[in-house]
DNA sequence: AATCGCGGTGTTATCGGTAACAGAATGAAT
DNA sequence: ATTCATTCTGTTACCGATAACACCGCGATT
């Protein structure tokens, strides 16, 4: 592998005009830039990320910490993954993993932090590195989320517009933000076209929202959608609507939330509000590389829009 | 954080034996051993990864290849690499993933490879670093997976202890070796009893397997078992026989392959062939940093058992 | 008693980068 | 012409670890 030092040969310069070619480039006159980098195309030079780090007193790591249990957990992650390792290496960072099952917080430069909940705050608060969520929150820490309020109004308009009477919510009964701002984006619109919102809040399982729908089904009249806050909750619900032969989508609706995966395994296919998962990860990478290189600095707040999805459980 | 330096001068000894302590135990007198040990615990000593790299001319990281479509993909790749991923940190390596959108394979130590199909051999190859697969096969790379032929023996040995009189299997229409392996555990066993093997194969998706059912229904008599080489078949072949009004797991039995996820959404649970895949992930990692310490000698196969997980889709 | 061998420890140089400082060249100001 | 400021480039030391070598003291060998 070719180091600064066969670079800065062949380019008849030191080693340091070399690093201020990569690092500091308004330092260095164009002449000399065209030549070092002349001499980086032709040798493949590959900066080491290890004498990097070293040099600077970095890790060039950053550790994506996972607070949710992984059988419990949607299976987006992978896509969230793949969005924050794709970005990260392009900047010679790598990715390291921390579960419930190893807790060893080791050295990095800084944290991705997702499945987060209240009772997670101090643990957050305990990191002393540059810090990102994944997963909207009110604590005032830097994050990235979808636009979860937008996303449950656009699919509240969609079910009114295409006709459904009755339009029942069925959220995810935990006290986190993500759940206030879905319900809040249905309700509101319900409110502003007059209609009584009607909200349930369920353990974010399908046999759960299967066991409502069974031991509600009388309070379902034909005309209904059910706007879940995850595709787990919508597919619950479309079991069960099956079971008494409803008719879907014509006589009832379905729209679930996340679009990863399951809204596919769902027959039919599940009307979605699709997160933009992979780059919200890439996003999530941006932001606390942009805060470890600006000292901490707060980056605020990202929100992603979602995709309405149509599947065969709307009209 | 304290380094070398700082555990030597704690210690009234030099760097190099306190480098040696760790990399060399048996060159150091147990006394001084002692001493040094102390002085790490004092201190709370972490080894500096980029230093130890640098020094080694290593880049301590590991990377993963997922050669399969992110969305095509079964969800247990996120078992796989939090086992990955904790194993490496024990050895404070890191783990960069690498995806077909993101082919610019950087430098590593060594790779892990998942999802290969037979038309990857030659990158497989390419590779010049130590390799391990996930995934069994048939080109001689030294490899961890599930034991393919004795999980589908163990299952078709169950089916028929419990009654089922016709056992159908359907597989993955691929031609690779897990695919073969997992039927010929199946042929074997309905051989060894004197049954007569039938056998399908579809793509991996449950609207095939849902569609296959429903265009064959007549050839399936009630007491019929369904042994799938994927959940995902198994979902859509539960599907359809419940379309059908068929009694799960009275007139007909349902056994799906991997117990990752899907299982559970299935409505009656799917009995299943549990994968260990966080354990899988973790001798991947085990045995590719035993490769990268032996320079890259051929550690050979590593077959794990399947564990029979019973739903409520057999008696 | 002088020499040899050897286990156990310290010294030095090195891995590939970077910051801080030093020094050379240029043009402007006196 | 001399001084000074400015811009650009090179030199040095260092980040934290390790391999290779040098060295020291000891018992065994002649």
């Amino acid at each position: 592998m070719a180091t600064l030092n066969d670079v800065a040969k062949k380019a008849n310069v030191s080693k340091m005009t070399v690093s201020r070619v990569i690092n500091h480039p308004e330092q260095v006159t164009d002449e000399l830039k065209e030549l070092v980098y002349e001499a980086m195309r032709e040798l493949n030079y590959r900066p080491n990320a290890a004498a990097k780090a070293l040099a600077n007193n970095r890790t060039q790591i950053i550790k994506l910490l996972i607070l949710e249990e992984m059988d419990t957990t949607e299976p987006y992650y992978m896509f969230l993954l793949t969005g924050i390792a794709n970005e990260l290496d392009k900047y010679a960072y790598s990715l390291q993993l921390l579960t419930h099952n190893n807790v060893q917080i080791g050295d990095s430069d800084g944290f991705i932090v997702c499945g987060m909940r209240q009772e997670d705050e101090a643990l957050i608060k305990s990191l002393d590195k540059p810090t990102v969520l994944f997963g909207q929150n009110d604590m005032g820490i830097d994050f990235v989320d979808s636009n979860n309020e937008e996303s449950m109004a656009k699919a509240t308009e969609y079910a009114i517009e295409k006709g459904y009477e009755k339009i029942v919510y069925i959220g995810i009964a935990v006290d986190e933000p993500f759940a206030r701002s879905r319900e809040k984006g249905y309700t509101t619109v319900m409110n502003n076209h007059g209609k009584e919102p009607c909200i349930y809040n369920l353990e974010n399982r399908s046999r759960y929202s299967a066991a409502f729908i069974r031991e509600n089904w009388d309070m379902f009249p034909k005309n209904t959608l059910f706007l879940c806050a995850s595709d787990r909750l919508g597919l619950g619900v479309i079991r069960e609507i099956k079971e008494h032969d409803g008719d879907i989508p014509g006589d009832y609706g379905v729209i679930g939330h996340d679009g990863v995966f399951l809204d596919q395994i769902a027959y039919p296919n599940l009307t979605t509000l699709k997160q933009s998962i992979t780059e919200m990860g890439a996003a999530c990478a941006r932001m606390v590389l942009k805060k470890v290189n600006e000292n901490g600095k707060a980056q605020g707040d990202q929100l992603f829009e979602t995709e309405l999805k149509l599947g065969g459980t709307t009209r």
